[in-house]
DNA sequence: ACACTGACCATAA
DNA sequence: ATTATGGCCAGTG
């Protein structure tokens, strides 16, 4: 892994995207790469999180969450239950891993921003 | 260059 | 309901 802050293409485009996350919002990794115009990169979108936490410390990585609102990233913040702890403090209800009313706190990526 | 992996997703059986 | 499969594509060995 690259652990150089020369982060190009897909994944800039990825922190750029989830930088925007509002407070208290979540998104998904699909739906960050359907903003990107990659629909099935999903995957990468987590990738370049993982990679995120040696460039970017201060993105707010917890706020993604795969399609179904589970927190299915929580074991690369380092302790079991820091990604439920800060989603918590933001105000959302999480239980076994799952946000409460997922679709409520869903924010939609702006598909139309140029990054 | 090739094979495999991965914080995923949609579809099919 | 669950499992299997293909796609997506950067990074790593």
């Amino acid at each position: 892994m690259s652990h150089k802050t020369d982060n190009t293409g897909f994944f800039r485009k990825v922190y750029r995207i989830v930088e925007q996350i509002p407070y208290g919002k979540v998104t998904t990794y699909g739906a960050i790469a359907e903003a990107l115009g990659s629909k099935g990169a999903a995957r990468m979108v987590g990738w370049a999180l993982n990679s995120s936490k040696y460039n970017l410390k201060n993105l707010p990585a917890h706020r993604v969450v795969n399609r179904n609102g589970l927190l299915t990233g929580k074991r690369h913040f380092g302790g079991s239950e820091v990604m439920k702890t800060l989603l918590e403090n933001e105000g959302l209800q999480i239980e076994d891993d799952r946000i409460i009313n997922f679709r409520e706190h869903f924010w939609k990526p702006l598909a139309g921003d140029k990054l």
